[in-house]
DNA sequence: CATGAATGAGAGTTCATTCAT
DNA sequence: GATGAATGAACTCTCATTCAT
């Protein structure tokens, strides 16, 4: 059946594979935050999209991976501004304050992403967001860790536990934030006092 | 309702029902371990129990009603050992050490609960134990926090993020633990540095 | 086990298994009038009263049985009121009116065994009690037709329709005046005059 | 969401929609017929069809749609009839009459329609077959004896009670006309000579 | 005989997935 | 490649009934 198509089909072909592609991995993301990830169905997506249950399946096979596709795009488009962050940083509390102020800012501007998944998850009072792009993108972040102890700007400490102990500070505190809507200049300052000076060196509460 | 059973009867009801219920919250356990919360059905629960389907109905609404009581029984081992912990510091360091050694050793030693609900759950890679009990246990700790800082042994910081970020730390860094099965002391001691004196105060690394 | 009961006990006995038969049917009655036969459960008739469910086994095999002892019930209570009205009628109008009359007085005195069984039932939009009660009471009337017939007082018909008419325009009719709230004695009348004289004799409407 | 399917595709679906929801009101009215209304599962709907189980949810929600399905189809079948049979009327008793005898006509050659319901149901001894179709017809009959009161051709009765004469009656010696394999023809005499001239003008007994 | 928890068949229903069109 | 109805396994939950106490 694969017939002549002129070059300009095939374009058009191409592009309606791409938009049907996004608008499977939108409505997912909208889906997954008004429902949750385990009670939404693969039905509750397609009907969520101008599609037909059966073209699901040309492009994912299953809820898990249109999951898995909707966590690596979020992870384009976080990772590389922390990166850049870091990158710019000139030393260790730049490193660590923009890293905080852009991932609160984030989470804050997406917070779909971020609160998603909250809604009927018995499992999840709390919410963690652990798609593979942040945890790639907090990959990066260890590798740059490593660099910061060679560089002896960081005492030379299990850069693993370092990264945990950001990793949880972050959610945990995004979380918070989001709550009860703190400011993000207020919360970034808040962690990275804590990384910096530890407990003694909290700034002092508002309000 | 009750008319003239006499207290035998009573008691060997009374007994069959409690271990009856005992039973499916341990089946229960251990299959949210193996299989992850959303991925568990009822039946699953059931069949990990030499008990008829029905009878879990005479026990539980749901699986969310048996996760509820799985949570409310762990919670009444972890709490008291912690408050009783925080009781006895006499100072911010033993405070907060003594909270996190206590949760670690706890973690490490209960290591099913903790590491329940890992598998199968694309939402979950990194996994948060928010059981109402650890909650409450921590809203506890929040209440000891507030006096701490009246007391003036910590800065008149916003405690909730404090707490968000004690939390953050313990579940995150207990999860490191595990997964490199790292000492409970060594682990402890890297939370309680981080706490007191921030990054520059972190142990050496070991290895 | 059977040991020596005194008279006493026995008695006692026997007056708690007919009080204990007594309440399963009134409560049946009324869990049927609330729910409809087919939506009732077994469970439902023995919540309504105060005994435990084995209880219910001691006196009905189901729920059809404990249906049909309350309509054996509701006979004893009509037939006889039917019958002698009857027996006491010196004409065929009197027999008839009679009859009309002393239905549709049990029916407005005792709607809810009437009214019962509606609600939640698509198969019974219109109702029919059509207890063996009220059948076998019908039945004494199919043998007092005949016996009319036999004396000439009324035509050599087929007794079996003419049965037939009198319990479908009594029960159709009862309907009606339930839900009009008319009185007994105009409906009566209204039906009387119908089977004396067919249409052309039926009474003016009212209002 | 329907995009470029050609219209022989859209055709073939359609008709198999049709085919397959009548086949599902058929089977239905089978097993209405043989196991009564109450007793009736879905799954003996479609167990009674060559369809999937999941199938009958793409047709009907619930048992109880597919009985007014049922219903409305036999509606279709008997109105039109029983109405053209009034319109001819050239007096009250063609009327009567007609109305009697093509009711009686379609018992007899449907009598699985009417017979459905009578098995297993012990709240159902004697049958109403009270499908809103038929309703509606006898509603139109209400209709039709309201203008032949103003036309004086019938007094100046209370309608609502006419018309409950005449279901009652039609249903009740319909159905003891299929029990005893009485001809339509003289059942609906004998109904049409009460409601013409009562008791008295009834018709000598066969056999 | 009363009790009421245990039982398990089975009802209703959902939903991922397939596949003819 | 899109469509959407068909499929049927599997799930949740109910309920008549039994039976140890």
């Amino acid at each position: 059946m694969s017939v002549d198509l002129d070059a300009k089909t095939r374009g058009k072909r191409e592009e309606t594979k791409a938009s049907n592609r996004q608008a499977i991995i939108d409505a997912a993301r909208r889906v997954f935050a008004e429902l949750g990830y385990g009670a939404t169905t693969v039905r509750d997506i397609i009907r969520a999209t101008d599609l037909a249950s059966g073209t699901f399946y040309n492009y994912f096979k299953s809820k898990e991976e249109v999951f898995q596709a909707l966590q690596d795009e979020t992870a384009l488009r976080v990772r590389p501004r922390l990166r850049a962050e870091r990158i710019r940083a000139r030393n260790f509390e730049e490193f660590i304050s923009g890293s905080f102020r852009t991932f609160f800012d984030f989470v804050k501007n997406d917070r779909t992403t971020f609160a998603t998944m909250r809604s009927n998850h018995p499992e999840m009072s709390r919410v963690r967001i652990d798609t593979p792009e942040v945890i790639a993108g907090f990959d990066e972040l260890r590798a740059d860790l490593e660099v910061a102890i060679e560089n002896g700007v960081v005492p030379d400490t299990d850069p693993n536990l370092l990264m945990a102990s950001i990793v949880g500070v972050a959610f945990e505190v995004a979380h918070e934030m989001l709550t009860r809507d703190l400011a993000v200049e207020d919360t970034a300052k808040f962690a990275t006092a804590l990384f910096l000076g530890g407990v003694q060196a909290l700034p002092k509460r508002k309000a």
